[in-house]
DNA sequence: AGAGGGATCTTCT
DNA sequence: GAAGATCCCTCTC
């Protein structure tokens, strides 16, 4: 008899033109650092337009935890897949995971290992990890001793028919086609619709070539962001109460709304 | 609409 | 050996 439960095959090869990949494959050949639109620029003529601005430096991650989570918001996390097609999405919820003194933090007691090493490296240093056996969550590395911001929720911009081929894979025939706010709604969601997996994880957001960010042409004003609890950390003890969950008022594409806590800040006049 | 449980495996005690 | 920064499906009200 066929063991027929749920098809594992890797979903990847349905999208990327390569299985395969190698830890340091970002740093030999010369490839194009600014927009993957565009052939190979040759010419210096065109360069000048683009070339500024096009991806947030470590000036910008170099932020103390807190504030990275909040500033992430309005930005647009970018993955050039393998075949050269783009997938952007704009960042609406993010939760700080501070070091050492947070209970719920994968670093907490200041403790680095193998799996949480990232968090301890260079502001801008993706932590990645497997969660569950079966999905991945996504950090960025912050300012602070194993300090890293998790990336909750996207609104998609760009390569969405990829995204939702990456989200049907593993989703039963039956069940109905996904909207495009459900592409991004949560964080393990969001890695599997940009196909983010665990050899991301330590890749530095400001060099790597293959993943990014850009800044958004809108940032959320002071108001509509919300503050609220962290998400599935009840373990943390009181540190899983504490407002270190960040996301924009309104929007669609946020995992979890927090009504009480909007109509505390929302009703300040 | 909400509650409950299963999937699945790496990591750390 | 147990739990987990989740998601999805099914059952019940």
């Amino acid at each position: 008899m066929m063991p027929r439960k749920r098809k594992w095959l890797t979903p990847l090869n349905a999208v990327q033109s390569k299985p395969s990949f190698s830890p340091a494959d970002t740093s030999g050949s010369l490839t194009v650092v600014l927009d993957g639109n565009s052939s190979p620029v040759s010419s210096k003529y065109f360069t000048e337009k683009k070339r500024t601005s096009s991806r947030l430096g470590t000036d910008f991650f170099n932020q103390p935890c807190i504030n990275l989570a909040k500033s992430f918001l309005g930005q647009i996390l970018v993955h050039k897949l393998p075949d050269g097609r783009e997938l952007r999405g704009r960042i609406v919820e993010t939760e700080a995971y501070l070091g050492g003194e947070d209970a719920a933090s994968h670093s907490k007691g200041g403790k680095q290992t193998a799996r949480n090493a990232a968090m301890f490296m260079k502001p801008g240093t993706l932590y990645v990890y497997q969660i569950y056996g079966i999905y991945f969550c996504m950090n960025v590395s912050s300012q602070g001793e194993g300090a890293a911001v998790l990336l909750r929720s996207l609104e998609p911009l760009q390569g969405l028919d990829t995204m939702k081929q990456l989200r049907s894979a593993q989703r039963k025939a039956s069940a109905k086609p996904l909207k495009d706010w459900q592409l991004c709604n949560g964080p393990s969601k969001l890695c599997q619709a940009f196909s983010i997996n665990k050899s991301f994880d330590q890749k530095d957001l400001v060099r790597d070539t293959a993943v990014w960010m850009e800044p958004g042409s809108e940032a959320p004003g002071e108001e509509a962001v919300v503050t609220a609890a962290r998400i599935g950390v009840s373990y943390g003890g009181e540190w899983a109460q504490k407002p270190l969950r960040f996301y924009i008022r309104g929007n669609k594409c946020v995992s979890v709304v927090d009504k009480k806590v909007e109509s505390e800040q929302g009703a300040a006049d």
